[in-house]
DNA sequence: ACTTTATGTTCCGAATAATGAAACCGTAGT
DNA sequence: ACTACGGTTTCATTATTCGGAACATAAAGT
């Protein structure tokens, strides 16, 4: 039988089927039981047991035996250095976010776009930490914090279309723009003015100034903001803080230009 | 036709392919290009060009169209992240780690065995504050470190013949236990005295104690260590920080053994 | 201009591995 | 003893992967 359009392949075969149990298992933030995985699952049962025995097989999940229990493994943290240090971006953005945290004093976030969503690459904080967790791995949402929208305004035409329908729109807080036209006008705004603010569109009391890091076309290879809370500062005065990121936000973008991996 | 003895499985099917291939391309440390992979690789052009198509679909790879060349994908530091954070070891000994590093004021590790070799899982620099993945996800050697002496001294026994075969025995400096029977010589004495030490034996001018973190079989679960120089310190004056670095390795094994993850 | 060489991509029948319904096993509850 | 539940194994069928070889493309050599 042939087919006259060729469905999309979005499987990518066996292998797309593991990645996504191993996106499934990673998704509970929590150890998960066989059971909570295949309810979870579009796969039957005994597919879903032996891609979890294969993926543990290969340390891409470590199975506790004592609580029957699946969590990703200690291979992706290996596979994630070598990622997160030939990144065109965060190694190089190290010693200019060393810097302006020193100059700054303030929470610093270096983000960069993955599948619609913000992916933290690097963090600082002033302080000490109140956190409990590192965040270089952390993920949030797009359309309603500073980096997200940052991204997004700068991206090529075709990949926002993709990533805009990759937004799950959920009211936060009273602030939170919640639906495509709202998004859309913002980003053009945010696009003519070159920075992007969250004002407490993600939480209550959390503000941030962002900016794009950009490649020599005017996309953004990622972004940078500033957070602060509602108690130290208004939006007015963290806008204070835009230029200082811009100066940033160039000199990375410089260096990544001139950056090729050493050989 | 039926087999007596079943060939031990060592390949996990398609998604064991493709992760060779994931693991081929991290060791290259730097972009590289498809002829590089195939002339490292066992499997045939088409296979490895499908299977490359396949982990960049997924972006367990990153193609860079520009200069042809691949090297490990940002997807790798999305579910590292939540590895990481779910692993038994790691968050819990964050607190005890920024204690530690308050009142010792040097350099720790905090590594765990990785098929035979060290996986930095956490670091702490006197000085500068957390690094996330640039340290954590780094690999060194077994044999020649003090993390990975400690770890092999305190194995199953089983686990640990295992890994000694993992060792591929060079010899970094004149210090370095370069074949198995000093090594095993070494492990007795370690286990007996409860902690372990790097004698230059991986770089020139670099001594660390290390001691395990052991759950309630005796078993190692991780290891703890403190780094310095031989311009700063004698081995006999890192030794005497070793009561501290055992106090917090007990500290940590405490808080896992009752640790449960939150529901 | 015309080989040659190096590198990357596509084809397609054969070989193999994945599939998934169903049966099975062990444990706990009634 | 029976039933329910979570997990594991089996096995004939089916779909996917395999991989040699042909093809494409772009430099480099003559």
């Amino acid at each position: 039988m042939t087919r006259l359009f060729e469905a999309k392949k979005t499987s990518d075969g066996t292998v797309g089927k593991a990645l996504v149990m191993l996106d499934l298992v990673a998704s509970f933030e929590r150890p998960v039981r066989f059971s909570e995985i295949l309810s979870k699952s579009a796969y039957p049962k005994a597919t879903v047991y032996r891609l979890l025995q294969t993926l543990s097989n290969q340390s891409m999940l470590d199975y506790n035996a004592q609580t029957a229990t699946y969590i990703p493994g200690i291979r992706l943290v290996r596979l994630a250095h070598s990622a997160w240090r030939q990144s065109a971006l965060a190694p190089i953005a190290r010693p200019i976010l060393d810097d302006l945290t020193d100059t700054l004093g303030e929470t610093l976030h270096l983000a960069q776009m993955d599948d619609g969503h913000v992916l933290y690459v690097d963090k600082r904080n002033a302080e000490k930490p109140v956190e409990m967790f590192s965040s270089a791995g952390k993920t949030g949402p797009g359309y309603c914090t500073g980096v997200g929208k940052a991204l997004l305004a700068f991206m090529p035409e075709k990949e926002q279309a993709r990533a805009l329908t990759r937004q799950s729109f959920h009211k936060y807080t009273a602030a939170t723009l919640a639906d495509l036209p709202a998004l859309k006008a913002e980003l053009l705004e945010i696009a003519s003015i070159g920075m992007a603010f969250d004002r407490e569109e993600h939480e209550p009391g959390i503000i941030c100034v962002a900016v794009p890091i950009l490649n020599g076309l005017n996309h953004a290879i990622g972004a940078l903001s500033l957070t602060s809370t509602t108690s130290h500062h208004s939006l007015s005065s963290i806008e204070r803080f835009a230029p200082k990121l811009q100066e940033a936000a160039r000199k990375i973008s410089d260096a990544a230009k001139n950056w090729q991996f050493p050989t």
